[in-house]
DNA sequence: AACCGGTATTGACCTGGATCAATAAAACAG
DNA sequence: CTGTTTTATTGATCCAGGTCAATACCGGTT
């Protein structure tokens, strides 16, 4: 329990409630009525300070609770047959993880975090009660099952590389909600590998968009400087959810 | 209404309800109590004969119902920019079609016939209200959302086209739950769109299997000869959901 | 039974992006 | 600060699978 403190998020702030949490417009809550969220929060546990490299959950651990990003940055991953990482995506701040565990019960991806975050977790047995009796949670998790479907599907579909990337980069962009300058919190292997590219040509191609003027990016430090410019190279690839953009319209 | 018939399919065959349907373990009614099953039926409506080439629905139609998919077979696909459709996927019997456009409200995709079908049509907002007072109706709907989810995030994986052709002939076999020998309702092009190759690719890896001993294949008939093969060849391109193999566990 | 339009197979070649191999530049430890 | 490790960039080659081009096959028509 106690363990090693100190580190920045103090307890109080975690145990926020969900009523005055600014991402309850992407979360859960969205929609809600006061009381109703009010029930919600009820049933919302905490997890954090999550430090960089911790896990959330690993593949194979049966499944209990769905979570969502309340502050920092996590990875989905698994483990193929012969040892290679796959990267099955990026949770940023007011995004849900184990929507895949409900079918099979089980986790069949684990779940690190990549920046120091803390989390809320949602007993799913609890959390289906609740939705059973308040319609609007239903319509939620129903939507944003749904919204996950729609990214993977086109994540799916068949791109070139560069499509690929500038997909990859308005999508961070739009989702970190920073404007067109923000820190790339995951390692270029881990964006080559949710992309499935090599991570040389994620580093060539982001060299490429810089001396084109599309961003002028540093290591972990980018900013876009022709957004337009971005959306047309990623043409049909768009893992933005839509008008999942609920944050920014991201112009620029 | 009337137009041509004689086709096949009677119209008392397809008022057939839930209760007495054999795909009901597959689909919604898993698991309900015979007079949930009973209400269900209730706002369940019909569609068909749909013949081959017929359109369920088209991107950007309006979303108002789900489908089930009660005979024949359909393919979900969409038109990119640049005009080339990319295969989404295939809806055997039980198999449900549309969730991805929940969250947008619109369908994202196309979904047309490629045999003479026929469909259950569950309009959304009543699909809804009854899981809301349905429990076991919400937890399939989770778990159907979830199931595609997982398989459409493998899909997104990177494989080789070994892989990816071995794990969807394995798939489509289990699914089909015709033992080892079945018929391949889609062309070679539909195969190879899902799976993102060039047409050329499926022919010649099919070629290979066969030659190889995998299977014995002429047109759209296939049989396949040492499934444990395939399935180590597919390695962990696993697009059949996991446990969903309902219907026969596939030995051969 | 010959024709036609769509679909499948097969062959020859090409290319986007992977792989292999050095650096280089940070991050970190002492 | 200095060595060590990790992560990123850049260059040189390679190859799985795409593209282009015939050719074969089948189902439906007349």
């Amino acid at each position: 329990m106690s363990g090693r403190q100190g580190k920045v998020v103090c307890i109080t702030e975690l145990r926020r409630a969900c009523r005055t949490c600014s991402l309850q417009e992407l979360c859960l809550p969205m929609g809600l009525e006061a009381d109703d969220v009010q029930r919600l929060e009820a049933i919302v546990g905490h997890k954090g300070p999550l430090e960089r490299g911790r896990h959330l959950y690993r593949e194979g651990d049966p499944f209990h609770s769905i979570y969502a990003v309340r502050d920092g940055a996590m990875k989905t991953y698994s483990i193929d047959a012969d040892g290679r990482e796959h990267v099955l995506g990026f949770h940023l701040p007011g995004e849900l993880l184990g929507l895949d565990a409900i079918y099979p019960r089980v986790n069949r991806c684990s779940a690190v975090a990549l920046s120091n975050s803390s989390v809320c977790v949602l007993p799913y047995e609890r959390l289906s009660e609740l939705a059973h009796e308040v319609p609007g949670l239903q319509s939620q998790i129903f939507r944003l099952l749904s919204k996950d479907l729609s990214i993977s599907v086109n994540l799916a579909t068949d791109h070139t590389a560069e499509e690929r990337l500038a997909g990859f980069l308005i999508s961070i962009a739009a989702r970190a909600g920073a404007g067109t300058e923000l820190k790339l919190v995951m390692p270029r292997r881990d964006i080559a590998s949710y992309l499935r590219l090599a991570t040389e040509t994620v580093s060539r191609l982001l060299a490429r968009f810089q001396q084109e003027g599309y961003v002028e990016v540093h290591r972990k430090n980018l900013r876009l400087l022709n957004v337009d410019g971005l959306r047309k190279l990623g043409g049909s690839f768009e893992l933005t959810g839509l008008a999942s953009s609920v944050r920014r319209p991201l112009r620029g």
